[in-house]
RNA sequence: GCUGGCGUAGCUCAACGGCAGAGCAGCUGAUUUGUAAUCAGCAGGUUGUAGGUUCAAAUCCUAUCGCCAGCUCCA
């Protein structure tokens, strides 16, 4: 028997007979017991697994990422035990580890029902606890496609005819065994903290013309106590869940009358506004200029876009005096009308029209939600017609004002998508493949890293997504930048350049806080319903500390109002504790406490939002405070 | 659209085949109050809607609308 050396991490490294067990190398290296796994060569391995040659070895600790990722894996393992346990003729298919947890797709006639959820979670608990070894074998896909036939297990016959390779692992805890990659936690006993969090409906290979399998979601943690910190925070994530402060701070509210279709409360349609005259200001720094555009257009025009082709059943119809009108689900070809109205110059480039013009797209009734999803909106949208040459500096101005934006509400986390040409599109292969280009030299040049999405382009054009969560750590996309060749060319659209001839300008939509819809209910739940100072649908609550103070409240309400702040006055007779306690809670920026103090000194006492309370100033002085303030906030000068 | 779950007062929830109830909010009155809830009284409902089963339905069944989670989709 040979020997083979192992480098330790550290530097340090150990000399073992060759087919030493993972295992064994780390007892004798001294480590202690909550590996769960090790990276030989880079590579996770099982700690059975053997040593035949000299290598690199690292641990893979249960609290690491890597670690948590082989626990969850083996837990949806163990899920599935249970379940062909509890109802056998289940069928497995594929358990993946996702975020937080995993899930696992079942075959069955019968969905999952909550009651037998339980019952899984139990029978998990039950197998754990009898600490089952995992082992792990390996054997010729043919063999393996043998057992899995003769078990019945169709779905996973399917999978391995897929397996490139012709070896394929098998690993088995008990009488169990599944068709896995690895590695997994070397007993069912390390398996402690985890919880089954739903059921759903899924796709066999996520295709919605396949057949549905139940799938089960669950999550796993290496400590009971991380699994509280988890489902706490899943708790707190409801109280931030914007469908759930806007009924609390009186924004917005749906009916079924109206499905998918917000009702904009006075307090939600001031912060509505507010987002739209943020832009304004925008807009005015970086040469827009906005449009109004028709709701409702002859149907030709949507067949001369495309739109009718690629979108008519997400469309909304209506046919007055025997002809068909589309009502808008995008701006772009009114702006087109606005370009051709007249003969366009070189000089004239590039043009930017913005458009707030209301939009309505049918969604499918299974997927709307809240604000993030509606089937009525309007979008910061904007189409710049340029010159081909000019594309680099528009993009290059563009991903800054992004930028300008995202900082303003401090969103720091967010995820860039390129997304190429899709299946279904328009215009010549190198076209799409100079758009591409295009946008992609523009990315690397200001240094965003991106994601590459083959094949989710528009199908006028390729276009850069930005992503950002929700409180459920749900990605939305909200801005968007898309290249567009084809339009220009459906509408024949021209500009005279300086040698005389007419050529195509280039289209860019673009949307920076995408759907004002949408980029509310993501803000709302980003802030908790805190708004800045700018944005807060009421900014400063006026609180009298009795009757007496009646008039010189009203005097301070009415100055600040004069002065355009959105302002309340609380004259109630009430005690002062609860009127803190209510503006709190409305999560109103500024609380102004006018007592008996505050009228002889003629000042106000301006409490946080949050509970600081600040020295009594005139209100002069205060209103002083909030323009700063704002100021810093929208990085404008102050008014 | 598909799979599953849920619809009771403005809100949060109880009653789970046998008289629809509580807290908060609302209204009225008392209290005149200094930094997160003063007290008392009153009012509030075709239990989402439409059928059905039953002596009797919020409760069981069917359909439908809406909401929620996931899947698919997202110009």
């Amino acid at each position: 028997m040979g020997k083979v050396r192992v480098e330790l991490p550290g530097g340090k490294s150990v000399e073992v007979d060759r087919g030493a067990l993972v295992r064994e190398v780390a007892a004798r290296a001294g480590i202690d017991g909550d590996i769960v796994a090790a990276k030989l060569d880079g590579a996770a391995v099982d700690l059975s697994r053997a040593i035949e040659r000299d290598c690199a070895l690292e641990w893979i600790r249960l609290d690491s990422e890597d670690g948590i990722d082989i626990l969850r894996h083996s837990t949806a393992h163990l899920m599935a035990q249970a379940v062909q346990s509890l109802y056998p003729g289940t069928q497995v298919t594929i358990g993946p580890t996702i975020e937080h947890g995993f899930y696992y797709d079942f075959k069955r006639d019968k969905p999952f029902s909550p009651e037998e959820l339980e019952k899984i979670e139990a029978r998990m608990h039950e197998i754990a606890g009898k600490d089952l070894k995992v082992t792990r074998e390996e054997m010729p896909r043919s063999a393996a496609i043998d057992i899995f036939r003769r078990m019945g297990e169709d779905y996973k016959v399917e999978i391995l005819k897929d397996i490139p390779e012709e070896t394929v692992s098998l690993y088995r805890q008990g009488d169990w065994v599944d068709l896995c990659r690895g590695p997994h936690v070397p007993s069912t006993g390390v398996i402690k903290a985890f919880k089954l969090t739903g059921v759903a409906g899924a796709y066999w290979r996520g295709d919605e013309k396949n057949e549905m399998l139940q799938r089960i979601y669950g999550t796993s943690w290496p400590t009971e106590s991380a699994l509280k910190d988890y489902l706490k925070l899943l708790e707190e994530a409801k109280n931030r869940d914007h469908r759930r402060l806007g009924k609390e701070l009186d924004l917005f509210s749906f009916h079924p009358v109206a499905p998918a279709s917000p009702f904009f409360h006075p307090k939600g349609a001031a912060v509505y506004n507010g987002l739209i005259t943020y832009m304004r200001r925008l807009y005015a720094r970086y040469g827009y200029q906005e449009v109004i555009t028709p709701q409702i257009f002859d149907v030709e025009l949507w067949h001369r876009s495309g739109h009718y082709d690629h979108f008519r059943d997400s469309m909304y119809f209506s046919r007055i005096e025997d002809r068909e009108f589309g009502v808008k689900p995008m701006n772009c070809p009114g702006h087109t009308y606005i370009y051709a109205s007249k003969k366009r110059s070189y000089r004239d480039l590039p043009l930017r029209y913005a458009d707030f013009g209301r939009l309505h797209r049918y969604e499918k009734s299974g997927v709307t939600a809240g604000l993030t999803r509606v089937r009525s909106f309007s979008q910061d949208d904007a189409h710049i017609f340029c010159a081909p040459d000019q594309i680099e500096a528009e993009m290059t101005t563009l991903l800054k004002m992004l930028r300008e934006v995202y900082r303003t509400f401090e969103f720091n986390e967010m995820q860039v998508k390129l997304s190429t040409r899709p299946e279904k599109y328009l215009g010549s292969l190198d076209v799409w493949a100079h758009a591409e280009d295009a946008l992609a030299q523009s990315l690397k040049r200001e240094g965003i890293e991106y994601k590459l999405n083959p094949g989710d382009g528009a199908f006028y054009g390729p276009k850069i997504d930005f992503e950002v969560f929700d409180a459920l750590r749900r990605g939305w996309q909200l801005a968007t930048i898309q290249l567009d060749f084809q339009m220009p060319e459906r509408f024949g659209l021209m500009y005279v350049a300086p040698d005389g001839a007419e050529h195509r300008p280039v289209m860019i939509h673009r949307a920076l806080l995408g759907s004002i819809e949408r980029f509310m209910g993501i803000l709302i739940e980003h802030c908790a319903g805190a708004f800045p100072l700018w944005l807060a649908p009421v900014q400063v609550k006026i609180l009298t500390v009795t009757d007496a103070q009646k008039d010189y409240a009203r005097g301070v309400h009415e100055e600040l109002i004069a002065a355009g702040w959105r302002a309340e006055l609380d004259e109630r007779n009430e005690k002062l504790g609860y009127k803190i306690r209510e503006a709190q809670l409305e999560k109103v920026p500024y609380a102004l406490v006018i007592g008996d103090r505050e009228v002889k000194e003629s000042t106000v006492a301006p409490r946080r939002r949050g509970g600081e309370n600040l020295k009594a100033a005139p209100v002069k002085e205060f209103m002083e405070m909030l323009r700063t303030e704002v100021a810093q906030a929208t990085h404008e000068r102050p008014a």
